[in-house]
DNA sequence: CCGGCCGTGACACTGCCGTGACACAACGCG
DNA sequence: CGCGTTGTGTCACGGCAGTGTCACGGCCGG
């Protein structure tokens, strides 16, 4: 899984595309530059409006933006978009450093953060890794449907068996696909925190354990003796979009 | 965290082997004990062209490999390997924690990096993660089947002979995956706890009669003459697959 | 200031797993 | 061929680790 340097996945058959705003013309084009040198297929914008028109009419695979810029900045563009249902990658470039700057890019939805000055190489490096992974979000279905539920991951919303309508977030989103791109097999807890929530943060595991309650609360019918989302004691959790014939369970002494 | 099993997971088989290579020997056998403790086999390598000989010799899931050593250093040991088709996960150790280092590390074609002196849970946490993600793409073909059951290692599911579904616990699964694993030779109740429970753990030997009648119970036509699940008395367990006759002695013939 | 999200602690409860007891089969012996 | 010994099959019961569930508090955005 490592040793791509800067290659693509072959089934996807075009070029990334990927679109710099930055209002420094100079460092937008030279950056421009080497993405092209590395196989990309890039596009420049030069403040956070044209950026934001650029996004709503094209499709990019990751937008590289600029945190200080006139017009709009990019924390703005990102909410903006994300308000319209964009979920196009964002990785912020951004002069400061501290954790204060990184945490807000994080909550307007970036997907990661670089500060400035950077090396070029670095910057490759994050932007391949970033494609990487979105590529299992994107390949991966933008709905889910089970047990009369019906779940959107294009707008997080979904509706339910009994018709409730349900606003997801992000982490219940998340969670949610991670199970359902493995529906049928378990998933540990430590699987689902590596997935949603990353390598660095590590919550408690009952912290996942109140997700799956909310999940089930809503999504199965009898959220005590649920057909969707199974507990594997000691181990994880696991997803079937079918309802499976629970299995026998009186094999002990009862019989007799 | 939880207790954490530590043990092996079924899933994958069997325990993943870490080759550590540092020349510092009093870190390299300091991580080692505690990468055995947690369940690891490991091995150790003392310098950069011992560590490069061991990789192309043996096969492991994850090399710790220190930046800075005499002879090779820990780049051109992951360069080589990689140019040699070698796609075992690579973290590397080093002293210096700035941005050069880590580029280099990761165009190296390293998966992670971790700066010294680092905290050992963290080295712990990062292990599993990576390991837990190389086995994302290496999922084996978990299923066993044999005398007309059916069990499937990725979701504990079991479908007997006889139709009915059985729900396997962790310990159901890992047991039977140990069996499986050394199908047609002998299993001492001691190499089953070693494999099950780990190393610190010592339950009665008794347990392991109950998991075995319980197996047999579920997948053997008639549970009191095992075609699959033997008993060699005064040793272990052995399974076979395929349906052996029993080795009676000749003498008892007809007898019974 | 309020309201949503999310992380954590507290508590109850479920069911897995470990153990001991008993019966029986296997083996050795005379 | 019967006896004693050892090891295993089998069962029932209880402890407790692991979960279900709730409620509270911090944090951030509106």
């Amino acid at each position: 899984m490592t040793s791509e340097t800067s290659t693509f996945d072959p089934r996807r058959g075009t070029r990334p595309r990927v679109l710099v705003v930055d209002d420094e013309a100079h460092l937008a084009d030279g950056i421009r530059e080497n993405l092209e040198a590395e196989g990309y297929a890039t596009d420049v914008a030069h403040d956070g409006l044209e950026g934001l028109e650029k996004i709503r009419r094209e499709r990019y695979d990751l937008v590289l933006l600029d945190v200080m810029m006139p017009k709009m900045n990019g924390l703005e563009v990102c909410e903006a978009i994300r308000k319209e249902g964009v979920q196009t990658p964002v990785m912020f470039l951004t002069v400061k450093g501290d954790a204060e700057d990184r945490i807000r890019g994080l909550e307007a939805g970036g997907d990661d953060y670089l500060a400035k000055p950077f090396h070029l190489r670095e910057l490759l490096l994050r932007v391949a890794a970033i494609l990487r992974r979105s590529r299992w979000y994107a390949e991966s279905e933008s709905a889910l449907e089970f047990g009369g539920n019906r779940i959107d991951f294009e707008t997080y919303h979904a509706r339910a068996w009994d018709g409730t309508e349900h606003a997801l977030t992000h982490k219940e989103a998340m969670i949610l696909k991670v199970l359902a791109e493995h529906a049928g097999a378990i998933v540990t807890r430590e699987d689902i925190l590596d997935r949603v929530w990353g390598y660095e943060v590590f919550p408690s595991t009952r912290t996942i354990d109140n997700f799956i309650v909310r999940l089930r609360k809503r999504f199965e019918k009898n959220p005590e003796a649920p057909l969707h989302f199974h507990t594997v004691r000691g181990v994880g959790y696991r997803f079937t979009p079918e309802p499976e014939a629970q299995p026998d369970r009186a094999d002990d002494g009862a019989a007799r």
